[in-house]
DNA sequence: TGTACATCAGTGAACGCGCGTTCACTGATGTAC
DNA sequence: TGTACATCAGTGAACGCGCGTTCACTGATGTAC
């Protein structure tokens, strides 16, 4: 049948939300197209008119779920106190909420170590999205030189992204939040200087 | 045929360090069964001999490649000048020359993330490996508490793991030695304290 | 010492399963005349 | 205004492939007698 004009559009973007969820909770090798498309009332074959291949999905959902996040570190930084924007940053990062939320959370934490074992020729659309979340975050990050703002900003992200999926591994609630609080500390105090 | 004594336990240790290779390099569901036999020129019926599944070898082959990795750290301890023992440590694990040797480097930044997703259930065996491998570390880390030790030595690891994690994603070599540069700068100040 | 049998690491075909992708088809709506 | 046709998002069977696992078999060596 016939869809109304935008309707195709609406659908993408569906996929994608959907797919940037599963991404992240069960890896992209973990998620397969057929259920994706089924917990959208859809079958499988649909999905061939929206994207070319899942490659293609897998770009545009690491894409969506890293603004996001950026979007959520930019909020948290708007909220804080004058001065404490590093303190905030760190410590929505390190939420409790965010670490039991890997659908929802961070993509490099969930995603990075598949991205670096992809083709590299594979790779330029990931690197870009990340340049651009670095662009966006190196702003709010204390420092002489963008240079060393930008070390900074790439130091303190890809290290608690590290610390966060760790904390992921850990099957007891109270190891979680013990390795959140204690790298809160290390990080806040790492970026003070 | 029948093989001489001790020849199973050598092509089990031998099925051990291939995995523990294959299983950074390309993840445990990149790595087959097959395709690892085949490297050690046999074939794959053979591998139920020696472990009851592939979740056995991927514990066994985690355990391993943790393991050795402690092994060169401590070495690298071990080997630096009075005082500079925490440089040498961080310095050691941001080598590039680490960066660009996933199949033989440290299993936390390869393999956290699959075994965050992994069943509950089945992660113990991996997360008393990470335990082990953290009171090894713990010992040579400056602190006035065993619990302030601890919680330096997992913010520490975890993030540099994750740092090693993102610099392998990007594929301009530039691009990694300037992430692994700015790394040391910042983890190195964040331990001085 | 010689012989029959047991052992068991390794072989390779086969099975079942899930996945990415293809493709002929559907049918409601838009469009050309 | 009415009619024939084109469009195209979505359907669902099918295909090919790779993977984990099973299993009957092999055959050199160890062991029992």
């Amino acid at each position: 049948m016939r869809y109304p004009a935008e309707h195709k559009q609406q659908t993408r973007e569906r996929i994608v939300r959907a797919a940037a969820r599963r991404f992240r909770s069960r890896g992209t090798e973990g998620a397969a197209i057929s259920d994706l498309m089924r917990d959208l009332r859809l079958t499988h074959g649909g999905f061939y008119r929206h994207f070319g291949s899942k490659e293609g999905l897998v770009v545009e959902a690491f894409e969506a779920a890293l603004k996001e996040r950026g979007d959520k570190a930019l909020a948290a930084v708007e909220q804080a106190p004058k001065g404490k924007e590093m303190q905030a940053l760190i410590d929505s990062y390190l939420d409790p909420k965010h670490c039991d939320d890997m659908a929802g959370g961070c993509p490099v934490a969930a995603m990075a170590a598949e991205i670096a074992r992809r083709p590299k020729a594979s790779r330029g659309p990931f690197l870009e999205a990340l340049r651009a979340h670095i662009r966006r975050m190196e702003q709010h990050m204390p420092g002489a030189t963008v240079e060393e703002r930008r070390q900074k900003t790439i130091a303190l992200f890809t290290g608690m992204a590290g610390t966060l999926t760790v904390a992921r591994a850990f099957t007891d609630e109270r190891d979680r939040r013990a390795i959140l609080e204690g790298a809160k500390k290390f990080y806040s105090a790492a970026v003070q200087q």
